[in-house]
DNA sequence: AGATTCTTTTCACATTTGTGAAAAAGCGAT
DNA sequence: ATCGCTTTTTCACAAATGTGAAAAGAATCT
């Protein structure tokens, strides 16, 4: 919770009662691995922010593939509402890797907030436009790499996280098959 | 003008009042094929909404080759502040392909508009979140394609496009080389 | 420990894409 | 039309990546 507001605060200021405000509204949202905090084609009912854990975001290809589109580690916040009023229908699963615990709203509620709580929009506006300004900056590059140089950049774009995660996934995210990864994984041992 | 006022508009709402001091503002720009609107390490002086042309958004990467990192359309807006209060040194030069024609804005005037116009700040900010989703969600696809299926998606994205620039830039947005691009075309005739 | 299941690696071969050079085509200026 | 310049295509060969199957390795359960 504390890191929520810590994260909030990087992006606008907030007073005291209106902090507590956020906080009275807030709930704790649990995720088993293999869990979906939002799924293809149903509304999202919860926005959050992660705290521990990490998701994957991928959506199914023409073929039926899982493409993993980027990976959300903690301390990240979950909305993908280009119009606070009208929830779009989420176009990509977004799926618990690892169990995953947050601090969640209800759609009502945050809906709510975003009223009452003078600044937050333009504070969120700020953490989304960040969000997708980094993951496109990581994945644009990687098109022009080769596997190696994919592997290496995902290294560095996510460091920690590959002990923590099937490597399926990350073969997914790069763009190539799992067996080159594993040739690539050889190759720079 | 009136193309910028609609777009504008189409992301919330403003006052007469409001509309005629922002076009107080405006000025007209003209760029020449190969001039660019920012550039790496130069801090941008301009925002404005291109009325005709077309730019690249591109970046030298290890090797000093020039990758495409997106295109940009007529009617778009241009600027890529996380935060208006500090305009972010340019990542990329964003170059004109063809002659192009703004609506522009200094960045002082254009500063003194987001304090001056209550809900400006919002309607931007929601452009540069449609506009960061949108370059994201048609790139990073490309990835799991290969040349065939990333040059069709090229011709869904960008149609009316492919005529009007060099295919070297469209290769590079793609992430080939050219002769594959060229071997692709031939192969879909 | 053993059995089961899932994940990761390895291998041989097929296919795709890159490479470097040359030819062809397009384009503007005179 | 011709020249000079740039862009695009073509080609033969090299290198990288995909494919399908099998083996090895890890993790989970009883």
């Amino acid at each position: 919770m504390k890191e929520f507001i810590n994260f909030l605060l990087q992006f606008g200021n907030l007073s005291q009662p209106q902090i507590d405000l956020i906080k009275s509204k807030s709930i704790g949202l649990e995720l088993k691995k293999g869990d979906c905090f939002w799924e293809t084609g149903k509304a999202s009912k919860h926005v959050g922010f992660m705290t521990s854990g990490i998701l994957r975001v991928y959506y199914n290809n023409d073929l039926g593939d899982e493409i993993t589109h980027y990976f959300v580690e903690e301390n990240h916040w979950l909305s993908d509402w280009d119009n606070p009023d009208q929830p779009l229908m989420p176009v990509a699963n977004l799926q618990a890797i690892t169990e995953c615990s947050f601090v969640a709203f209800s759609k009502k509620d945050w809906n709510a907030l975003l009223q009452a709580v003078v600044g937050l929009n333009d504070i969120i506006q700020r953490i989304i436009i960040k969000h997708k300004s980094t993951k496109l900056e990581r994945r644009s590059p990687l098109i022009t790499e080769n596997t190696t140089a994919r592997y290496l950049s995902f290294l560095e774009q996510y460091p920690n996280m590959v002990n923590r995660i099937p490597l399926s996934y990350v073969a997914s995210y790069l763009g190539m098959k799992q067996q080159s990864l594993s040739r690539v994984r050889k190759s720079i041992r």
